[in-house]
Formats: structure tokens, C-alpha cells, sequence
DNA sequence: TAGATTGTTAATCGATTAACAATC
DNA sequence: TAGATTGTTAATCGATTAACAATC
């Protein structure tokens, strides 16, 4: 396993040229150079080119890069297999809900296959609303377990995103996907990737004056 | 105005300082070390020093921060002031009427005032279910500049975002929330925060394994 | 004064970019 | 062979951390 020391923002690009990469494939090009890539992504050739290193030997000097190889490639060492990948969501709030609904995530690889809620009005109306099993937060962690389930979004209010991080730890998972404004603190042998809605829009009032 | 050479990353953290102070007002706390006020928000104490730096002269050597005193002065920096921030959201698919939902934004000191999409089912069914108007695309640029708008959500489909973000930045729009996951381009004045939701969730997906 | 803790400079670290040799 | 473009090493840049003098 030398996957651990891909740096993690290369590892986010590498899933950036990965959709770029799709998109050619559909539009049936089937080579592309560093040069044209990193511009659709959005970074530059050369650290595209450094990305990829990590990928291996997956180019051809002169010509550039073969889409679908690539694209194999980039899977291969990312885990992108063609099963979908189970993924559990606790805290089915505002943001939670839409999360559930949100379709993107499926396309992608992803699916949701159970909520949890601490709160047992939202467990019960949005079972049905959402085609989505919703249960009470105290069966997340077997249920973990008895699934193998390794992929978490946590969209819980603050107060509670570590408990339910220790809990998901300990069943298991690791990764986890954090909505939650709460700094969570996990083994070194876990991931958690932090988004934060309100912190991005308070950060982005201060250039927008 | 000196604001713009503060680093995108300090001003993201300063945004989470804000939030710990916020709760430490609450709990009637008076006074923080920058240990404790950076262990809160996760960082090193001399990382939140650094930060506090471009703040001005914010501490009191041998006794740490004033609570209230800081967390104006980081205020004042970023110019969250009393007055609710007003904010236009294009793309009211899944994820957009998400958002529009989202409590969370308005505590933060931010209000939708307005949602924009392209599709006038979308305009016409979720005027009255979200208590905010919704408007033909077409509307976009002319609102925005009569509402003086400086910030804007994005989250349409890919294909869309950067015809959108055009109009905003012509508007006069200083700063985006990407959630689409089009590579936006903006001339220099103007900033934008990506939030690739697909994309954090795949680079996730390679540390699950 | 003695203890504590900030503010700031210098050292380290990691990530990005430039340059270029390898090679298709 | 000549032209193009990768793969990779070295140089640069920026951000984080450590150290410590200033000072409450």
C-alpha cells in the first residue's frame, strides 16, 4: 500500500481530472495533452504533470495522454471501482435532507444507502419522503459494522459532530465527510475532509468589500 | 484598504475564530490564551498568533484575549457588521433549494434575497414553498445590479456556471460561492471559494480503502 | 519581581512552478 | 531526423511552526 504518502491535494485533483477526463470521454476524444487537461481543470500543466507522476508512467512523450488509459489509471490507484461505493449520512436537518435528495452524489459512484437522526420525527417522515431508510441515531454503529460500511457524511448540528465521529470510528469508517462547524478530532489512521458552509460565506464576505 | 494582503487561508481561519469567540460569549467566558481559543477551533496556538497578527495588536501580553474586544476587532477586519449581509442563489435544482432552506446562513449573518434558475418550473413551484422569491435567470444581471448585490451562491450544472458567473462579474458581483463543479474563471478584482461536493466525496473514496 | 502569554522574527516544511533531459 | 510532449529534478514560493524577546 503505497497509497498513503499521494499528498491529499493531489489526490482531490487527481478526482478533478478524473471528471475531465469523463467528459472527453464522452465527447469521444481520445488523447489528450498536460496542456489541454490542466486547463480544464483548472491548474497548470506542470503540476499536472507532477500529479500524475504519482499515478506512474501513464503518458507518452510526444503525443500526451490516452484518455480512456488515464482514466483506468487514475481509478485504479484512486479505488474508483464500478460498484457503487455505500455511504451513510447521519443527521437528516436542513442540510442533511438536501444532501439525501441531492442526486449528484450517485452519478459519482456514491450511494446512500441509510440516514440516521437523533430526532425521531425526522427518522419517521423522511423515510418514505426520501426513498432512503432513515433510523434513529443509536443503530449507527452496528449497523456500520454489519454493513462494512467505510464512507460517513456527518451533517449534524456542531454540539454533536465529534460523538457521532467517535462512533463512526469505532464501527469502523474511515472516512468521513464533515458539514458539521465542529473540528473533529479522529485516529491518525482516518480521514475526515471539512466543509463548511457558513465559514466559506464569512470568508468570502471579507473579499466581496 | 490593506485588506487585500491578508493570506485566502487566515481569512478563512479568522472566520472560524469568530465562531469559537461567538460561542465563548455565550458561555460567559471573558478571556482566552490562544491555546485554548486555538485548540477550540483546531489549529496551533502559534498558527492563531500569526493569524491575529494582521488583525493588529488584538492581546494582552501575560493574560491573553479579550473576548468581546477580539471578536469585534476580527469583525471589523472582515466586515460582517450588524446589518444581515444580502446574498442572490442561482440554480435552484437539488442542491440550490438545499441551500435556500439552510437555516444556517441567516444566523451567520447572511439572507438570501433572492434565488434565480433557468427552468420556470423550478421558478414557479418554489416561489411560495421557500419564502423567496424566485426569478428567471434572465432577471439575473438587472437585479443584482439594482439590489447592489456583492455576493452570489452558484449552483447550477456545470455546463452552466461559467455563462452565470460571467453575467454576476459584469453585474458587479465581488465574490462567488462555486458549488458547481465548473473551473470558474473571474478577472482578478473578483474571488471565488469552490465547493466540489462530488469531488471531495471521490477524494475521500481513496482513503477509504 | 516572577510568571504568563503575546507579538514577531527566523527556521522549517511542503507545495507549486520552472527548466530540461528523456523519448515517442 | 525533427517536433512535440512527457517525466523528473532543481528552484521558488508560500505557509506553518519554533523560538524568544517584549511586556503585561
Amino acid at each position: 500500500m503505497e497509497k498513503i504518502d499521494i499528498p491529499k491535494r493531489t489526490v482531490y485533483r487527481l478526482s478533478l481530472y478524473q471528471r475531465c477526463l469523463q467528459q472527453l470521454k464522452e465527447e469521444g476524444v481520445d488523447t489528450v495533452s498536460s496542456e489541454d487537461l490542466a486547463s480544464a481543470a483548472g491548474v497548470k500543466p506542470t503540476q499536472l504533470r507532477k500529479d500524475l507522476g504519482y499515478v506512474g508512467q501513464v503518458g507518452t512523450r510526444g503525443l500526451g495522454y490516452g484518455v480512456g488509459t488515464l482514466s483506468g489509471a487514475i481509478s485504479g490507484i484512486m479505488g474508483t471501482s464500478s460498484v457503487l461505493q455505500p455511504v451513510v449520512l447521519i443527521g437528516v436537518g436542513n442540510l442533511g435532507a438536501a444532501l439525501l435528495r441531492y442526486s449528484g452524489f450517485r452519478k459519482e459512484g456514491f450511494e446512500i444507502i441509510a440516514a440516521f437522526d437523533a430526532d425521531p420525527c425526522h427518522v419517521k417522515s423522511t423515510t418514505e419522503e426520501m426513498g432512503v431508510p432513515v433510523h434513529h441515531v443509536d443503530g449507527l454503529g452496528d449497523y456500520v459494522k454489519q454493513h462494512g460500511v467505510k464512507m460517513a457524511i456527518i451533517a449534524v448540528p456542531g454540539s454533536a459532530g465529534q460523538s457521532v465521529a467517535d462512533v463512526l470510528v469505532e464501527a469502523g469508517v474511515s472516512a468521513l465527510l464533515n458539514f458539521s462547524p465542529a473540528v473533529l478530532s479522529v485516529p491518525d489512521d482516518r480521514v475526515v475532509n471539512q466543509v463548511d458552509l457558513a465559514a466559506e460565506l464569512r470568508s468570502l464576505a471579507f473579499f466581496a468589500s
